[in-house]
DNA sequence: TCCGCTCTTGACCATTTGATCAAGAATTAA
DNA sequence: TTAATTCTTGATCAAATGGTCAAGAGCGGA
């Protein structure tokens, strides 16, 4: 599976709208079997297209693959580079869990994608995820880091906090399926999530006599 | 995909034997691969079988898949199971924690298996999940209730909570690729979650006075 | 309008893969 | 030992699927 990285190349206007046609339809369907369990033929058909038509634009399903992930990825780090050192620590926690929680709700195809992805080795993204990734995490634990020391934070480590908030917040996009089973499809699982989430986290369960 | 269902027929010892075998090897693979990824070669030819001997054991790939799941779904359940309402809530909790982390690091195929399963729709588990998981689930969260209801916990929805537990715990098996990409290979990130996830939880982020 | 370039597609190909089958080897019960 | 049963496999099939190609349709700038 070849890496991602950059390409540009001049473009016409049916080519930009016909690739983005394709990007959407590639998320829907990857999100939803996985890459292995995704066919051309599918992405085609539901991006409206001929299978010859869309290789046309991508000549091989791994470059839509790796193009729908770039075109992922950048957004997926966003929340957490708001990360605010100069904030109030247990604000901007917040302000990111519940960033997080929004982005499991608005675009859960996203975080399924890399779910699907990184469960199979994320050999797609191996070198985002050491490289930009790990930076971002480093640095942002450090800050967290600074907080604890500062007396502002409980001695959690940063890295199994960052963690933790990822594994809470995507679980309501991964295995909604299993939510959705045990809470029944009216509750709102992810309504419910934020408040539920923010207390566990940040007052924790023994009780503040 | 037909639903995972009770099966029972005498055995010789051979077939009790390849069997075995060839459920060990489906688990390996399909873990890694998911279930559209896996080959039947491939599971043969991990089990040291030709691929026509694996199907006169199991006559279909659904067959294998749904067997493996079987196979590993009540020792999945089990942990949960041992939640003792007569216990000391934070303890009862902080042990299910601590089984749940010990879980993800001694059987980490059975917890990709599971999401694999899940994140493309609980086609062959959909059942299990609606039936002895949601009734399960239900039980334990009336037992975390009562606790909340009697002052022993915060109020944290029960339902969220155990969300959370499977959330942090079963992150270190699934997503282990990323969370060796940031943390590097000789942190041995399993061992210091559980500590981290244990604070996190039960004492939260806001330090008490 | 005209010409070159972009876009589209039906037909087709090669490989992979789940599954079958008949025939022979090994095992078991008498 | 013998006969029935169980086990094993090489050869093979049909369907699915990623990818190619040549030929024609459509578009845009001169």
């Amino acid at each position: 599976m070849p890496q991602v990285k950059a390409k540009a190349t001049r473009k016409t206007r049916i080519q930009a709208q016909n690739e983005e046609i394709i990007l959407k339809a590639a998320l829907e369907v990857f999100a939803a079997y996985g890459f292995r369990g995704s066919t051309v033929d599918q992405i085609a058909s539901r991006a409206g297209l001929s299978k010859p038509n869309l290789l046309y634009y991508f000549r091989r399903k791994d470059d839509i693959y790796i193009a729908v992930l770039e075109h992922t990825l950048d957004e997926w780090l966003e929340p957490l580079r708001k990360l605010d050192p100069e904030g109030d620590p247990i604000n901007e926690l917040s302000a990111y869990l519940s960033s997080k929680v929004a982005a499991s709700r608005n675009n859960p195809k996203a975080s399924k994608l890399f779910a699907n992805e990184i469960l199979h080795g994320a050999t797609a993204i191996g070198n985002f995820l050491k490289g930009p990734l790990k930076d971002l995490v480093d640095a942002k634990a450090a800050v967290i880091q600074g907080w604890i020391d500062a007396g502002k934070l409980n001695a959690v480590d940063p890295y199994h906090l960052i963690f933790a908030i990822w594994a809470t917040t995507q679980h309501y996009a991964d295995f909604d399926v299993q939510i959705r089973a045990i809470m029944g499809e009216r509750h709102h699982a992810v309504a419910g999530a934020e408040p539920a989430l923010l207390t566990l986290m940040i007052e924790g369960l023994r009780p503040r006599s």
